[in-house]
DNA sequence: TTCAGCTCTTTACTCATACAAATAACTTAG
DNA sequence: CTAAGTTATTTGTATGAGTAAAGAGCTGAA
C-alpha cells in the first residue's frame, strides 16, 4: 500500500484511482481496451464468468462497466453482450479515458494528435485570456509562475505550479465548454510531462516562454498572447518528440 | 462477414430512448443538474430514500449514480453522501451532458461558449482536412452535400446531410481526440438546429457557403477552407442569435 | 427456395436482502 | 483544550432469484 514502488496514486486520488472495486475494475478494464488488449467489436465474457474471473461480485462488475459505457467505450445488450465500441465512439477526451491511454503507453500518433489539438485550441484560449483575464487571474498567474521557476519542472510542486498557470489562462478565457477541454487536456500534458520526464533530463529551460505569455496577457496584447502560446505548445512538442526518439 | 466498414446503423442514437431503467435515472438526474434543479455543492437524498422515492431498486439506482459520476457531475463518499460537483469538473463535451443541456434548456451563454468553440477548432479542422482528404472523403461530401441541396435544412434528411457533411470534414482531418471534440459538438449543433428551427424558419440560404467550403477542401486550398468555415460558423451563429432573440 | 412469423434460449437487467467498509461526528481520557 | 478512541450513518460489496429483450433457429406457407 504506502511502500508502492510506481508514482501511481500521487494526489488527488478520488479522481479515478479510488481504491473501490468497481473504479479499480474500470480502470483496469479501460486500460487494457485502451492498450488493445480488447479489441472494438470484441465482446466481453458474460457477466456471471468474467466476474468471477476477476473475483469481484457481478454488482461491482457491472457498476464498471456501466462506467466504461458512459464514457463510450462499451456498449451492452441482452443477448449480444457486452461489446467494445468503435474506436470513434470513445470519448477521447474524458480525463479518465485520457489517463488510462497514457497508462497504456499511448501511440506516438496519439501524442500527436493531442498536441496538434492543443495547438489549435491553447493558443486561442490564450488569446481570450488576454481580452478578458481579470486581476486575480494575473496574480494567481504570477504566482505560479515564480513557483515554478524556483522548484523546476522536475518537481512534483513545479508541474503542478505549471498546470496551475496553464488552467489559470484557460480559466480567464472564460468559457466553461473551452475549459472542460482544457481540464482534460491539461491532465493529458501532465502525464506526457511525466512520461517524458521518465527517459531524459528536459532538454531545454521552458521559464522565458512561460515569461512572455505572461507578459503579453497582462498587457492586454491579445496576438502576442496567441503567438506565445503558440510558441510555447511548438517547443513542448519538440522536446517530447525529442525524448520519444531517444 | 459484417459486410460495410463505412456508416454503422445510423438509427437513432439510443441516448436517451433507451428503456433501460439506470439510464433512464441518469437522464433524468443529469438534466435535473444541467437544469439547475440540483445545484454544486447540493448533496442527494440517501440511497435507499431516493430510490424509494423514484420507484427503482437500489441496484438501478446505485448504476445511475455510477454514470453520472463517471461524467463529472457527482461525486459519492461513505457517510457523507453524493454530492452534485462543482460546475468546472463537468464534462462539458460529454456528448449525454450535451444532449441533457439542451433538453434543460441551455443558457444564452453557454451556447454562446459553444459557438466560440466551434470558431476556435472547426475553422483548424477544415484546413487540416484540405491538407488530408482522400478521394473517398471527397466523394462523401460531395453526395452530402448534394442530398442537403434537395432536401434543404428544414427535413430530417437534409439534416442528416448536413451533419454528415460536417462530420466527413472532420473525419478527414485525421485526428483522434480533434473527431472526438467534433462528434460532441456536432451532436449540439444538431440539437441547436433543431432549437433553432423551433422558433423561425431559417432566415438564409446556408448552401452557397457550404459550397465555397466544400470547393477549398477538393482544391487543397488550407487557408481558403479555413476562411469559409469561419466564415459558416459565424454566419451560424448569426441565425441562431436572430432566433435566440426572436 | 424464400421469407414472414413464432418459439426458444441466451444474456443482460432488475429487484430484494444482508453484510462490510469507510468516515464524519461524537465522546472521553489526558 | 487537545488528541485519541468510539459510534453511527452512509455508501460499497456480495448473493440469489426472477424478468425482459433480442438474436437464432424452427415452422409453415407462398
Amino acid at each position: 500500500m504506502r511502500g508502492d514502488p510506481g508514482f501511481e496514486d500521487i494526489k488527488l486520488p478520488l479522481a479515478s484511482g479510488s481504491r473501490r472495486i468497481h473504479g479499480s475494475v474500470a480502470r483496469d478494464l479501460g486500460v487494457a481496451i485502451l492498450a488493445g488488449r480488447y479489441a472494438p467489436g470484441d465482446v466481453l465474457p458474460g457477466e456471471i464468468e468474467f466476474s468471477e474471473q476477476l473475483k469481484v461480485s457481478r454488482t461491482a462488475y457491472r457498476e464498471a462497466i456501466r462506467i466504461l459505457s458512459a464514457k463510450g467505450l462499451v456498449e451492452s445488450r441482452p443477448r449480444t453482450g457486452t461489446r467494445v465500441t468503435q474506436r470513434s465512439r470513445w470519448n477521447l477526451l474524458d480525463p479518465d479515458i485520457l489517463a488510462w491511454a497514457f497508462e497504456a503507453e499511448p501511440s506516438e500518433t496519439f501524442i500527436r494528435d493531442l498536441f496538434e489539438l492543443r495547438m489549435i485550441v491553447e493558443p486561442a484560449a490564450a488569446a481570450l485570456a488576454a481580452e478578458r483575464r481579470s486581476g486575480l487571474d494575473i496574480s494567481r498567474m504570477g504566482h505560479a509562475l515564480e513557483e515554478m521557476g524556483r522548484y523546476g519542472l522536475a518537481t512534483e510542486i513545479g508541474r503542478a505550479a505549471d498546470q496551475a498557470f496553464h488552467n489559470t489562462i484557460l480559466e480567464a478565457a472564460r468559457n466553461g465548454p473551452l475549459m472542460a477541454l482544457s481540464s482534460s487536456i491539461a491532465a493529458a500534458v501532465t502525464w506526457t510531462t511525466i512520461f517524458k520526464q521518465r527517459r531524459s533530463a528536459l532538454p531545454r529551460d521552458p521559464m522565458p516562454d512561460h515569461r512572455i505569455l505572461y507578459e503579453a496577457i497582462v498587457a492586454g496584447d491579445v496576438e502576442g498572447a496567441r503567438a506565445a502560446m503558440t510558441e510555447l505548445v511548438r517547443l513542448a512538442l519538440a522536446d517530447t518528440e525529442l525524448s520519444l526518439k531517444a
